[in-house]
DNA sequence: CTAATCTATATTAATTTCGTATAGATTAAA
DNA sequence: TTTAATCTATACGAAATTAATATAGATTAG
């Protein structure tokens, strides 16, 4: 029942590019180092960000990585979905036909509902409300970006 | 993302056990026939299930296994507790610690969120609930036990 | 040109999950 | 009192998944 790295470094990539919204394209390396992950490993979570439209990027020198759209229209749902690959919460959930039981199983119905509780509460958290969070808490100094007040 | 096969084969064997309820101990062997589920593995579950007091069984020739409550006290979320025994949806959900960043991760308080909503989800549903509803849909001949009308 | 950046795929290492195997304890019933 | 049916417990192994690294390349500002 764990939500694998893809989908939580995934999240504090977008949080990171959800803090220089509106600013210039940001570098993957600067993001690799501020969160202290590996930047090989964000590059392949950065594939399926972009061809979902959520990320849109710029290359060559000085290029980097913005937001597709704004913070406030981007939930977390958005991203874990697209990063969350495998079959979801129990493999007859997605496909009824893997099992023989699925019409009469009783329990089937039950990782049904945990699936949606975790998709309703991914949805109504957005990019916007975790940037604002943070700033409750963190020092500004030193980044990449010039951070909004 | 995924609830693995501990918790539901544990959920599906606590259901057939509801459904016995008030009757003679069940041979575990007859719930994996019917399951179709392998003996040995359901006999790991067992233990930590009858750690946590939700099953108690009886050894011998006619021994088995039967609920230690009724199937009304008993919710999806107990099952699940005990037999998802990693750290959770996110390692810094339960031990902080875990985590230089924990004290100013916005993500953090999002895993927070997903952990709830599942807990909430699932202690909202009773083995007694699951029996009900399987008893809309299957036939009730050839059973191990006599089932309830 | 060239160095900095992004793009894409392949490969490896580590971990977890799933299931089997083995050895034993208890007890009803013949 | 023996035996076979059941539960108990741990150890082991195979398969799948996750996490991370490696390699090769494309684009472009300066």
């Amino acid at each position: 029942m764990k939500i694998t790295t893809r989908s939580r470094y995934g999240t504090r990539l977008m949080v990171e590019l959800a803090q220089c919204w509106g600013q210039a394209p940001v570098r993957l390396g600067g993001i690799a180092q501020q969160e202290d992950l590996p930047a090989k490993y964000l590059e392949q979570l950065i594939i399926p960000l972009k061809r979902a439209e959520l990320i849109s990027s710029t290359r060559g020198p000085s290029g980097g990585y913005s937001l597709s759209r704004s913070p406030e229209t981007i939930t977390v749902w958005d991203i874990v979905k697209v990063l969350e690959k495998e079959e979801g919460v129990a493999p007859c959930v997605n496909d009824p036909l893997v099992c023989d039981r699925s019409g009469m199983c009783p329990t089937r119905d039950v990782w049904n509902k945990v699936a949606l509780a975790i998709e309703n509460q991914l949805t109504s958290i957005t990019l916007a409300d975790l940037v604002g969070e943070e700033q409750k808490d963190i020092d500004m100094g030193g980044k990449t970006c010039t951070r909004k007040k």
